[in-house]
DNA sequence: AAGAGAAACTCTGTCGACAGATTAGCTGTA
DNA sequence: TACAGCTAATCTGTCGACAGAGTTTCTCTT
């Protein structure tokens, strides 16, 4: 059932452990977290669990407030306007940077990334949509390490793009995926002109048609939820 | 000697305390981390502390291996490179928001700020360093509140400046220091102007030729220094 | 019956102690 | 004298336990 994080410590893969959970939802969003259960939970005692809670604070998952406990962060649609932009700058220098810097490897394996995305979109027309999320991550993932920044990849792969998956959605059509990969396609085709410009405008523009997609998902995922 | 922090749990302490610690160079840099001997030095146990540690490892302020300890991180050019490529994008970012979202009060403020390094900088002409410091951080501290937007503040104010703070050099003298703040000038001008584009572009070339200086002064300073 | 107050319970924050791993130092040999 | 191997000391990772703060529940009063 669950993977076993071969990682050092426990803390270590507690820490990765309830990354995962928070994301996939088995950890709700705005959810109590008890130390005592959570810790029972995953068999450890109360040290590592908290060592690994303190992690996830900086990761902005959880809310901890002194002698309140830990609550699983709140996804609003005020933090993923916040998200995406600083997405779409972070993301637009990382594949500015990538249009020089990419070896011709990295970019065929890219191209390949989008092929393999192409065609499962139109195999499973309306199947399994795991893969396609992947497809997408997998894009943005590779051009982030393309840029050769270290502190710009882990600011988007290690913080922004695990925050994003709160806000993951599983009712955008295939129309608005469709394009999604257009717009991967205008992407890697200026990445392969070794065009930083355009590189860093399509991006830009990907970001903020995404950001559009997004945040029309959230609203009428929201509908049938009150206020605090 | 040292100020109190009022914050609620040791580890919250522990870990603004050890921030300071840190970035004042009173733990050196590639130095060690000891928890028995930290832990008594502030007279706590080592729970908190750890607590304090992962905090701090997330902030990358210090670079923890398993079983091996911890150690203060060690500036580097390349991530000394990788902090201002992202800077600029996000201070141009959060100057371009400011020009519309600044509300007047808040712009009389930096304009008071400005004047008042500027007075700063004619009297002490070899002065008090550290006020010169506090006057730029905090432009750029007001700035980044003005975007509005609570990811990028936290980004810039919590992560970015800190980090730079690991890299500041006492030895960079006053026509530089007049540079910056001719710099200054411009990007409160097109603040003032409500102009967004010309407010993100004077504050990334503010940001790049920063970047120069800082790259300078990081050169002529580990002239002394050999490497690992 | 509704609300204020007190008591009991639960939880977080903190500490000291043990076990495995790592490092330093010592011994013996080539 | 230099180096390999072993031993001892130290440190990190983990656990269980205690104390104060917070929450819930029950009771007593109006």
């Amino acid at each position: 059932m669950s993977d076993v994080d071969a990682s050092g410590t426990l803390a270590e893969q507690l820490f990765h452990t309830l990354t995962e959970a928070i994301l996939r939802g088995e950890l709700a969003p705005g959810a109590k977290i008890s130390e005592p259960v959570l810790a029972q939970r995953y068999g450890v005692s109360r040290g590592p669990l908290r060592e690994a809670l303190h992690r996830l604070q900086e990761r902005r998952l959880i809310v901890r407030s002194a002698n309140h406990g830990a609550r699983v962060v709140e996804p609003t649609p005020q933090m993923l306007a916040s998200i995406f932009a600083v997405r779409e700058t972070l993301e637009g220098l990382a594949a500015k940077e990538a249009a020089t810097l990419m070896s011709d490897d990295e970019l065929a394996a890219l191209a390949d990334g989008v092929r393999r995305h192409e065609r499962e979109l139109q195999d499973s027309e309306a199947g399994r949509h795991n893969a396609l999320g992947k497809a997408d991550e997998d894009f943005h993932f590779r051009i982030a390490q393309a840029s050769q920044n270290p502190l710009l990849i882990d600011l988007l792969c290690n913080q922004l793009y695990p925050l994003l998956r709160l806000y993951r959605s599983r009712n955008d059509n295939s129309s608005l995926r469709q394009r999604a990969l257009a717009e991967h396609k205008r992407v890697l085709s200026a990445l392969c002109d070794r065009d930083p410009e355009m590189a860093e405008l399509t991006m830009k523009r990907h970001i903020a048609s995404a950001k559009v997609r997004r945040t029309m998902a959230l609203q009428t995922c929201s509908l049938s939820k009150s206020e605090t």
